[in-house]
DNA sequence: GCTATTGCTGATATCGTTGTCAAAGAACAT
DNA sequence: ATGTTCTTTGACAACGATATCAGCAATAGC
C-alpha cells in the first residue's frame, strides 16, 4: 500500500517498450497491433495494475462512460427494479449510472435534459414511463441525436430502441381468465392516462369481455393514477353503487390494495364477495390478505436489456442488441375464485 | 441551436479580455479577483452560456463531482427515499449520484470500494444500514483517506461524521403506549443481527417492559431479518403458542405485515384480539387493513443531512455541517387498541 | 524491378481545465 | 526615496488519456 500516485499509460508505455499511443491501441481494442506486442502491454497492464483515468479518457474522447436513468415514476418498487436492472448491465461494462429526477409537466424538460447530458457528456439515457411516451421529448433527443433506449413505450416505434412488454394480450389474457371462472359483472380501474399502459391495459380488457358478449357498466370503470390512495377511493365509488361487481381488475397491485382495503373496511369478504385482480406482482400482492392474483412482468430483465440495447448503440464494444418485446406471466392466487352462486 | 462546439475557458477569457485563469479563479470563488473583472468575467460567462467542462476539471483537479450511495440494503422504499433525500443536495451543488450495491459479506469489500473510488476518483460516500456497523470497511475508508458520511451507525462514533435516528427513545415511548392500553403480553420480532438497528430497538422494548416489572416471555421473542417473510415465519411460530401475547411488536413494518398475514390466514382478529405494531411508516402501514400503528423516522431528511455533510468536508464552498440525531415520530392507528378484558 | 498497398509503430498535438510561479503595480513602513 | 508587503494578473506547464499523421517494413501488383 505504498504507492500513492497512480499508474498511467505513461508507466505502462516505458515498461512494455512501446509508445503511449500503442498501449492506448491495447486499451482500446484497435486493429493493427501485433500479437507480440499486444501481449507484451497486457503484461505490463497487468503486472503494474495499469487502470485508464475515465476522466482523461472521457476529456479527450467526448465520452464519460456513464448513463442516466430518467424517470418521473412514483412506484419505487418499479423503479428499484429498473435499476438494478441496468446497474447489472454497467458492473460487467464499466460504465456508470447516475440518477436523473425528471417532472414531466415541466415544459423545458427537453432543453434541461439535453443541456445536463452536455455538462456531464452522458453517453446515453434509459427513458422510463410515463417519459416514454412524450414525443417532443423524444424528439428533442433525437435532435440533439443524444443515444438514448426506452422503456415500455406505447407503440413500437420504428425509428428508436426499446423493450416492451405485452400488457394487452396479459390482461386479455387475464379476463378471459376471470370469466372463465364464471365472472359477468367486472369492474376495472384505470391507470394514470400518461401511461401508455393505462390504455393497453383497458384494451385488453375490453376487448376480452366485448369478444365473449358481456357488456361494460361503466358505473363499474374508474381512472386511477397507479396509487393506493386512488385505488382506494375508486374502490369505495365502485363498492357504493346499487350492484356490485364479482370482480374487480386495477390496472396495478397497489390499486388492487386500494379496493382491497376499501373492501374490507365495509365489511365485504374477499374472495368470497369480491375479487380482486391487480398488475406487476408487486411484492405487495403476495403480503396482502388474501394474496393478490397478477401479472407479473420481468421489469428487471427489461430493464437490463434496456440497458444493453443502448450500450450497444453507444459503445461499440458491446454487441449490438435489438428492441425486443417481454412476455408477462399471469399470477393466480387466492384473491380470485370461481363464482359461487 | 447552430452552434455545435460547448463554450470553452478560452473563450470567456477572450469575451472578457482576461487570461484563462483568471476566468478560472472567477468560477471557483477565488480571492483576489478584483470585483470590476469579477463582474466582467461573469458577464461573459452570461453571455456566452459558458460550462465548465466537468472532465477536465475532474482530470486537473482530481475531483469528479461526483458522490457514491453504498448500500446493501432489500428494502427498497427505504432506499429510494434515502436517494430522494441525497439526490436533493446533488441538485443544489451540482453534484451527482452513482450507486453502487455492495455485498456486506464480500471479504474484499474494503479493497474494491477503494478500488472503484479511485477508477472513478469519486469524492465521497455515503454509507447505509447495514454496512454503516462495519468497522472494518469504514477502517479501510479512513485509512485511505476517502471522504464519507454514515447513516445510521450504532455508536455514535465522534471521528466520523453521521446521521442517527433515537431507535431506542422510540422504541421505548412505544413500548410504553403499548403497556399505557393495559397489555402485558407483548411478543418482539427482532431484525437482522447485522444492522445495529435490531438492538437498539429491542433494548428500548426490552428496557420499558422490564422498568414497569412486565417479564419478558422468551417464547415470544423472535428474530427475523426485516424481510416480511422472516414476519411471517416469526408470526406463525408464537401464534402457535400455547398462550399467545395481545400485542406482537416488530421491528419493521414488513415484518409487522407478515405477522398480520399469519394471524388472519389463522383467523385471528386485529385488533380485538392482537395488536400489531410496526416501525419506519413504510406505506404498507397505511396500506394494510387494520392499518399499522408504526413509527416514523424522517430518512429522506435524514439522507438529506447526510449529504450536506458530506458535501461540506469535500467542497470547501458548501458550508460545513454537524452529525445529527433525527427524532422519531409515534404514528397511532388502527392495530393499537385498548385491551378488552 | 519499381510502384502501390497494407500492417504496424511512434512523435507530437490536443481535449479544457487548474496549478505554479513570477511579474506588475499599489500600499505601506522605514 | 527606498525597501517590503500585499493584491491582482497572466504565461505556461500539467493532468492522462486519444487523435492525427507520418514513417518504415513487408507484401502485392504490374
Amino acid at each position: 500500500m505504498s504507492k500513492q500516485m497512480s499508474v498511467t499509460i505513461k508507466d505502462v508505455s516505458k515498461d512494455a517498450n512501446v509508445s503511449i499511443k500503442t498501449v492506448s491501441r491495447v486499451i482500446n481494442n484497435e486493429v493493427n497491433v501485433s500479437e507480440d506486442t499486444k501481449d507484451r502491454v497486457l503484461q505490463s497492464i497487468l503486472k503494474l495494475g495499469f487502470k485508464p483515468n475515465k476522466n482523461a479518457q472521457s476529456l479527450r474522447s467526448k465520452r464519460s462512460y456513464m448513463i442516466a436513468l430518467l424517470y418521473d415514476n412514483p412506484n419505487k418498487h418499479y423503479l428499484a427494479d429498473i435499476q438494478s436492472g441496468i446497474l447489472q448491465v454497467c458492473k460487467e461494462t464499466g460504465y456508470n449510472l447516475v440518477l436523473q429526477e425528471c417532472n414531466y409537466q415541466n415544459k423545458n424538460l427537453g432543453t434541461e435534459i439535453i443541456e445536463f447530458i452536455r455538462d456531464f457528456q452522458i453517453d446515453g439515457l434509459i427513458v422510463t414511463p410515463p417519459l416514454s411516451d412524450m414525443d417532443d421529448l423524444l424528439a428533442s433527443l433525437d435532435n440533439a441525436k443524444v443515444h438514448y433506449s426506452i422503456i415500455a413505450p406505447s407503440d413500437k416505434r420504428t425509428s428508436s430502441s426499446y423493450v416492451s412488454s405485452n400488457d394487452y394480450d396479459a390482461t386479455y389474457a387475464m379476463t378471459n381468465e376471470i370469466i372463465s371462472k364464471g365472472h359477468a359483472n367486472i369492474g376495472f380501474i384505470k391507470g394514470h392516462h400518461k401511461h401508455s399502459a393505462s390504455s393497453l391495459r383497458y384494451k385488453g380488457f375490453s376487448d376480452a369481455v366485448t369478444q365473449k358478449n358481456i357488456p361494460i357498466n361503466s358505473e363499474w370503470v374508474k381512472e386511477g393514477d397507479f396509487s393506493f390512495d386512488s385505488g382506494f377511493s375508486a374502490g369505495l365509488e365502485i363498492l357504493d353503487c346499487p350492484i356490485c361487481p364479482s370482480v374487480i381488475f386495477a390496472s396495478n397491485d397497489y390499486m388492487a390494495a386500494g379496493v382491497m382495503k376499501a373492501a374490507q373496511m365495509k365489511g365485504i369478504k374477499i374472495p368470497s364477495e369480491l375479487c380482486i385482480i391487480g398488475f406487476d406482482d408487486s411484492p405487495i400482492a403476495e403480503q396482502l390478505w388474501p394474496s393478490l392474483s397478477t401479472i407479473r412482468q420481468p421489469v428487471e430483465e427489461m430493464a437490463c436489456h434496456a440497458a444493453k440495447i443502448l450500450l450497444g448503440t453507444v459503445d461499440g464494444l458491446s454487441e449490438k442488441t435489438e428492441s425486443k418485446e417481454f412476455k408477462s406471466e399471469l399470477i393466480l392466487r387466492e384473491s380470485l375464485v370461481s363464482l359461487s352462486g
